[in-house]
DNA sequence: TCGCCCTGTGAAGAAAACTTCACAAGAGAT
DNA sequence: ATCTCTTGTGAAGTTTTCTTCACAGGGCGA
């Protein structure tokens, strides 16, 4: 079941989001201020947060490293006004996942919240895989932008890949590829597209997240 | 610079768009239907689509895929004038990167497309440089262990760390303390301990994140 | 059929990463 | 002063990883 946290200091948005996520069959608890917020998520986990940038007290901008800190793998959509663009480029760069502008409809709302949470759910499903192997296939720039172009690609042939990766000599990305098909993160369909497996999925997850901490 | 493909068969739209895209400082180029744009991506590459969703002759949800193809790093924007969450989603699905209702205001255009923007430059420049980094610095085994060492104790001796290491052979623990220091993870104080810097408490953070996932 | 692009293999060489060894300066204890 | 432990350096050698090259079968259009 998922466990989400409303942050927000308006009394009646606040209720309004939590029934809303309750009916649509989520768990809902809010908050009505970022101390509040991180007080919750010493008692609890959360798989994704809901917050408002503009608070009195501690404010969205500020809470959201300290919230990283203490919920390294809760994503946090933020709830920005409009004609903030600076406001949600920087939010982003302080590590939220995703934002979404204020005033939204329920439809945006749950669109982006249903995105997150698959987005989270990684995390949950797994099976050890060892470490040597995951760093061993994010080891290399070449294996990672395979990685990213299969993660969001979905499947690709292998002369796209090539031309996608702007490598000159094709064995070269197939050294990769073997690699990578070795460490059983990608697979080959009949027609001989490659694709991500689920452990390769796994690993573009991985990568991305560091990406995303990075950014902090 | 950024150049931005506004794909869309409204003509007025289409160059108010690129005259609003403009004002901001940004390059925009219009194309009055996706087989023209595919024909423009042929020549150039895009940093971003303004892409429509229904239009005469091949439409957007069908384009999304081979827009894809021909310029997978571009970031695509779709524009839906059905406020619908289905065609949202697909198009999503489909490998569009976000999405924006028509009718908008100009300030929340404006708010998307830099977000998409700053995502894009983002992702380069981590590629680039700091990812060989870190993954240089959480590929080898030994140098994992000692990184998390320093996490949970804070500060240690170089012999202390050695022993705790289990490492007959100083001088290898030696190599990789070197390797961890220009990687810029850790740091020695005034009388010689070594302890985690910034970016290494970050990445050892990066590894116990990763752990934790793989195990549960 | 011919030629061309796609997909791939294997070997050889180059580069990078890692290990081992030989050695040494300083600090402290005896 | 001598011994030992700590904390290194640098060179040489080994192993692993990566790149490059030469080649080849299959499919497909002209």
């Amino acid at each position: 079941m998922n466990q989400i946290l409303v942050v927000d200091d308006d009394q009646e948005l606040r209720t309004t989001l939590v029934e809303v996520l309750e009916q649509e069959g989520l768990q809902a608890v809010a908050a009505r201020n970022a101390d509040d917020a991180l007080e919750q998520l010493k008692q609890e986990t959360y798989d994704l947060i809901l917050l408002d940038l503009v608070m009195p007290g501690t404010d969205g901008m500020t809470a959201i490293p300290l919230i990283r800190k203490q919920a390294p793998r809760t994503r946090i959509i933020i709830m920005t006004a409009y004609a903030s663009v600076q406001n949600a480029v920087q939010s982003l760069q302080q590590g939220g996942d995703d934002y979404i502008v204020k005033p939204f409809k329920i439809d945006g709302l749950m669109l982006t919240v249903r995105l997150n949470l698959q987005k989270a759910r990684f995390c949950e499903e797994t099976e050890a895989v060892d470490l040597d192997k995951i760093f061993n296939g994010l080891a290399n720039s070449l294996r990672r932008q395979t990685l990213q172009l299969l993660s969001r690609q979905g499947q690709m042939r292998f002369m796209d890949l090539v031309r996608a990766l702007e490598v000159e000599d094709h064995t070269k990305v197939n050294f990769h590829l073997k690699a990578l098909r070795e460490a059983g993160f990608i697979d080959q369909t009949a027609d001989k597209s490659y694709h991500l497996t689920t452990n390769g999925q796994r690993a573009a997850t991985c990568l991305s997240y560091i990406c995303k901490s990075l950014e902090a």
